[in-house]
DNA sequence: CGAGGTGTTGAACCGGTTCAACACCCGTGG
DNA sequence: CCACGGGTGTTGAACCGGTTCAACACCTCG
């Protein structure tokens, strides 16, 4: 294959694959799709036969909440991630996932994947490991919303969104090209759009970033994880392969 | 063994096991420990080299947020459950797990945990399933927090507590013991606590629950399902071994 | 040129917080 | 036995962070 697999290049990332993985890994079969920004790509309820793995764009997970029908969004996902590879073993999806700027995706089969798994547990380990990363992003969600008020809420999206950049590779000097509206932050956070658009008059006031015109680029790092309240041990980055 | 092995017990709870796997759970080796209500068990910032499942009481996990000396409890753990399960592949834990009332605690090597899921990988699978149910409900929680108004945000951490007490065949007409605080309420959903107080009047007045004494009723569970804004779904439960 | 998505502003409003006091229960020790 | 103390639950009243509604500005794209 003149390309890399693009889930052998995740792969490597984190840890050094033998020959035989990494044979198995290149021996996966991919489909390559494209979405456009605002189209969904699975639905809460669909019983997906494949996952896959983002290699351009932004997509975010969200639920539908009330009868009014707010959306709260519960994870933002980047190039590398699969935001799905949760219905590997969960028949059911429970979230929306839909693309907030154009993507392009790699769909593998769940059979082709289960397979992998099996017959390499140190690749099933390491993708049970992402999804434990998840969950810990998951659970400091909760904590955002749940106890910041709305500049650290923000600050603390924000922070986690640039360290998430960087490890993908995808942000230098802070800076990254992310194509976030107010309206996403708004679903992100909790608050209503016109708080969103207040707070970050705020977080600009104070010197603290610049975000607009699908760039975000934070000028003061250590003011804003101070006002995030943000200590980055959930992201789990840079711990050598637990053994 | 005379008593089952309690991992053993959790499996066969949802699926059947050939008697290779149950040999293997079998022979792997138990730690009992009790912890009284109130105790930690384990710390962000830990490296355990154990993870434990739950045989008797309630735990949660929580993080610290804020300078303040806030607490956001991020889940409850209910006897059946591993809460740090996600260690066996993330090295640092992030978030605290402290025991809510006196439990009973079976503990077991990370090494033995390792072994089990490497040779048996139906059950890695299944235990892998448990981590993403977790996040499914980390996810719910998030909205929760996020987007509901008090009484709905109480009446669905109702609704999510009195399914999963059924699932763990601790529930009996929509009545469990659960020596639950309106504090500890209070930290799941964000809300002060004298707030909490209020809005359980507000659920008792309109005769959905009774709620006090260690012990929650559901009096009126279409009600509370329909105030709680409830879905079942994202408890993933009886999805027969989705294959 | 018009339309729709995005961002911005002002002002009234409200859900939930905060603080402070008090009630209750149960276990402990004098 | 009762006194005490701490955890839990309850109540009232002032306050405030964030919402809501409505209007307007701006830009891009058809």
């Amino acid at each position: 294959m003149a390309i890399p697999h693009p889930l052998g290049a995740k792969f490597e990332r984190s840890l050094a694959l033998s020959d035989i993985d990494r044979a198995a890994v290149d021996a996966l079969p991919v489909t390559l799709e494209s979405r456009r920004a605002g189209e969904g790509v699975l639905r809460a309820g669909d019983h997906p036969s494949r996952s896959f793995l983002i290699l351009s764009g932004l997509l975010a997970s969200s639920k539908a909440a009330m009868a009014s029908g707010e959306v709260q969004i519960t994870c933002f996902h980047l190039p590398g991630d699969m935001p799905d590879l949760q219905s590997l073993h969960l028949a059911v999806l429970d979230s929306d996932i839909r693309a907030l700027t154009d993507c392009q995706l790699a769909f593998m089969a769940h059979q082709d994947l289960r397979r992998l798994c099996e017959q390499h547990p140190r690749l099933a380990g390491q993708l049970w490991r992402t999804t434990l990363v998840d969950a810990a992003i998951y659970r400091e969600w909760v904590v955002n919303v749940g106890q910041r008020p709305a500049i650290s809420r923000i600050a603390h999206v924000f922070c986690e969104l640039m360290l998430r950049m960087e490890a993908a590779g995808l942000a230098q000097d802070k800076s990254c090209h992310l194509g976030l509206t107010q309206q996403h932050l708004s679903e992100a956070t909790g608050l209503s759009p016109v708080h969103v658009n207040r707070t970050l008059q705020e977080l600009r006031a104070r010197g603290l970033i610049s975000f607009g015109q699908g760039r975000l680029t934070i000028l003061n790092w250590e003011a804003l994880v101070e006002m995030g309240d943000f200590r980055a041990d959930y992201l789990h980055l840079r711990e050598p392969e637990a053994a």
